[in-house]
DNA sequence: TCACTTTCGTACCACTTGGTACGTAATCTG
DNA sequence: CAGATTACGTACCAAGTGGTACGAAAGTGA
């Protein structure tokens, strides 16, 4: 029932949207009570979707260094964020939206936190990343890398190129003398 | 003459910025001819307050580390980047300007390339930089870390968060075995 | 079959967007 | 001071925005 929604990811209108999809205006409000509504829907949606596969590379049994690399190829190289990831750029205009839109971002973007900071505990648990880095600092670092790279995805950077950056930063997390 | 055109970044309609600065709209379509010349008009203007800063931090005499740390600062924590640096919003929504516009965000992406390559080679040949890491790559990758500071920047991150992820990005540079 | 409720979409609303036609006022030239 | 020219701004334009009033169609009960 949202699935249309995700061929226009920050900008379309919603008159396009209908005219696009076959809605009709009224049932759309009625569905969705509103723009703010709509864009909350659609980015549940699509984080129920994105985040389940996110949240396996990162209990991929591969050990610690594998689910970076499976970050890497999925950030970098994943057809799924080829068109960019809806979170990144949502969250980019986050001032566009309404308050229960903007809340939502919010939350998954600690829920993204949470998640790391999870990770690299397991990881250092299981004393496969023995990094000096504390914790909460390289779980912000893992989050802001592999935004950004999202972004530059989005932005027309080929996937080569962001896969190299992407690579080189995460490897102050796997270097042995960090 | 196109000062006043600094406070709104991206987000400001023409119609406000008129009433807002007291410019009548025929005036300004005069003056600039369009909004795509408006936005080159304004996004010139900035570049050449601003990337007169970053060559002078590049070029400073205290050596490739100290130039590193500035740029860190800069991004991080100088109240130029308060409001987030307009040529890092505007290329995020390249492709909501005019034709001329992209070309001179697409220009200046590359002359700030260029310019990070300089600047390695330079400490490259006075031995100050020995890493392995390629010089095309490290001037892409120092292009990354820095526009993604500054869009975190002006996301609302914190400037000490800011700061953290950026020097740990940058410290794979500074790292003697790398 | 009839009355009632509920769903649905046409056609509108006020408002903002970028952009301009044209009359007026100021300025320059003689 | 008169006449030509230039700069200026009111008031408009079509198109698009998010949002809704209301009549028609469809379903539901007896």
């Amino acid at each position: 029932m949202q699935a249309y929604w995700h061929e226009g990811p920050t900008e379309v209108s919603i008159n396009a949207l209908c005219a696009r999809s076959g809605v009709s205006k009224p049932s759309l409000y009625r569905a969705f009570g509103g723009e703010d509504g709509l864009t909350r829907a659609a980015l549940t949606a699509y984080s129920q979707q994105v985040l389940a596969e996110v949240l396996a590379i990162l209990d991929a049994p591969d050990g610690f260094d594998a689910a970076l690399e499976g970050l890497v190829h999925y950030a970098s190289e994943s057809p799924l964020s080829d068109p960019g990831c809806l979170f990144v750029k949502m969250r980019a205009a986050r001032e566009r939206f309404g308050p229960q839109t903007q809340d939502l971002i919010d939350a998954l973007g600690e829920g993204a936190i949470a998640a790391y900071v999870a990770f690299l505990d397991a990881a250092r648990a299981r004393g496969e990343w023995a990094g000096r880095v504390p914790t909460d600092l390289a779980a912000r670092y893992l989050a802001a890398q592999i935004e950004a790279a999202l972004a530059r995805r989005a932005a027309g950077v080929p996937p080569d190129e962001v896969r190299a950056v992407l690579s080189l930063a995460l490897s102050v997390l796997t270097a042995p003398d960090r």
